[in-house]
RNA sequence: GCUCCUAUAGCAUAGUGGUAGUGUUCCUGGUUGUUACCCAGUGUGGCGUAUGUUCGAAUCAUACUAGGAGCGCCA
């Protein structure tokens, strides 16, 4: 698309210049010798008021054409608008309607309509104000992540998306085969994956951090920035089948440095939004949630708060508030506690470390009272959990201990313990789910709504 | 996987036993400056699907389907 954006326009104000734009009809307001109409191009929130009148040829033909939906080209000057709402208008010299929507199908009209309704037409809804704004604020978001490490000399790493480690721990797994499903070969009474594509078990990605890890032990800080699968049967408003995951993991890195990077990287991307997307997050503040951009504000200027498992599980004791889920040292917090923690005590994100190694993960680092490990959560109010890391075990004999412990074969992780034997290095990091981001960010209460195609457990209609 | 809620014209909703209203969109007419434009008017559904209870069912019951919220799992 060439020629200029309804953006720049907006911001250069090219008054009394002859100027084209191409767009789509949000809505018409008709006299009887001339119209208003406004057209978006997408490039912003801020639709192009145009004043059509019937000196135009072509009037009274294009007139009946120019309905919500409607692509269309636009020559004329732009002046300054007598109206109260917007600034400038464009006085149309030359009309021309590209594509009609006949308005009697078009269900996408000018009105308010549900969310619920949006998802059953995905391939429209980026014609909205909000799913708009929140494809311009995603966007938005993407670049300032490659920013926050590339100034910090991180390296952006591919990991690969298909897997054969079917033992990540991270959650269920979809399988990836090209073995024939009416006709699945069978050796001794099991499946015979030696005839499949890769000639083992394959599935889709659940993290890229082991493969991360490998290269942070060779380049020093890293990163990964990709989709992630999970075929949880998990329905709720903060779960995807499909996801976005931005994974840094730091060499010679301790739990307080991933802390500070993890509590640095959300407050550099929150300012950046702020600083770039103000009319979209206006509109959030205005039509979603009216209290986001204060909130956003304010956790960019504090700090946030860090205490140890064993603190969180004194601090819900003592506030005698009757949880469903009993608190006990030992536990896996449940949602109403890190609800309770980071809604009703602080106020404010939250870090959590030193949780019992029982309810971590096999690498997490041990600590010396080998009873807890190094992991650390952010939880922030309305979503809790954002971002879950920790520093890596880099013993190599703790970890084949800790394997078997979990009941896994080290022999699975060889390669994985061979970063161990060979140049060991402290090191951490943590994985982060884009969506749920963009979701604090937005305020939208749905995951499925910050994301183009979302998929989800039974849903995938787009 | 568990619990709860919902299902009425294109969209959003009212209607708790006697054969459906309202808003909005669309459409028609009017309006030289509107901006969720305004004013007037026309049209649209038989109430998710199935079975049942009843003289009679959007309205009660059961099942199924779809959607939503919460929980668990996590990012």
């Amino acid at each position: 698309m060439k020629g200029l954006l309804i953006k720049d326009i907006f911001q250069k104000k090219p008054l009394n210049n002859e100027i084209t734009i191409k767009g789509w009809i949000r809505t018409k307001r008709e006299s009887k010798n001339f119209c208003f109409t406004e057209v978006n191009d997408g490039s912003c929130m801020k639709n192009l008021q145009v004043i059509i009148d019937d000196n135009l040829d072509n009037y009274n033909d294009i007139i009946p054409l120019i309905t919500t939906g409607a692509s269309i080209e636009i020559s004329g000057n732009i002046v300054e608008s007598p109206g109260q709402k917007q600034s400038i208008e464009l006085h149309a010299t030359k009309v021309k309607v590209i594509g009609t929507a006949p308005a009697d199908d078009y269900v996408l009209q000018k009105k308010r309509h549900t969310f619920e309704y949006l998802r059953t037409i995905a391939h429209l809804r980026p014609r909205t104000n909000t799913f708009g704004a929140i494809a311009r604020v995603r966007n938005a978001m993407s670049y300032a992540i490659h920013k926050f490490f590339q100034e910090r000399n991180f390296i952006y790493v591919q990991t690969p998306i298909i897997t054969s480690s079917d033992c990540e721990g991270a959650g269920e797994m979809f399988q990836v085969t090209t073995l024939p499903m009416e006709n699945i070969p069978i050796n001794d009474k099991k499946i015979d994956y030696s005839k499949d594509f890769f000639s083992k078990k394959a599935s889709l990605t659940v993290s890229g951090q082991l493969e991360g890890e490998t290269y942070a032990c060779a380049l020093g800080n890293i990163y990964t920035f990709g989709p992630t699968f999970r075929a949880e049967h998990s329905n709720t408003t903060r779960h995807l089948a499909e996801f976005w995951m931005i994974e840094p993991e730091m060499a010679f890195c301790d739990i307080n440095e991933n802390m500070d990077t993890a509590e640095e990287f959300l407050k550099y991307i929150l300012t950046y939004v702020l600083e770039n997307c103000p009319e979209d997050m206006d509109f959030f503040n205005t039509r979603i949630d009216n209290t986001i951009i204060n909130n956003l504000q304010n956790i960019i200027k504090d700090k946030f708060i860090r205490i140890k498992y064993t603190e969180a599980i004194e601090e819900l004791t003592k506030s005698k508030v009757d949880f469903e889920f009993p608190v006990k040292w030992g536990i896996d917090l449940q949602s109403e506690h890190e609800k309770f923690l980071t809604e009703n005590v602080y106020k404010k994100p939250v870090i959590i470390t030193d949780y019992p190694k029982e309810i971590k993960a096999f690498y997490m680092k041990m600590n010396d009272d080998n009873k807890t490990v190094r992991a650390m959560d952010v939880l922030v109010p309305r979503l809790g959990e954002i971002i879950g890391g920790s520093e890596r075990e880099d013993n190599e004999k703790k970890l084949i201990n800790r394997i078997k412990e979990m009941n896994l074969n080290p022999d699975d992780y060889w390669w994985y313990l061979e970063l161990r034997k060979f140049g060991s290095i402290p090191h951490s990091g943590f994985g982060l789910g884009f969506e749920r981001l963009i979701q604090f960010i937005t305020g939208m209460q749905n995951i499925r709504d910050v994301i183009p195609f979302p998929r989800a457990f039974k849903s995938i209609d787009f």
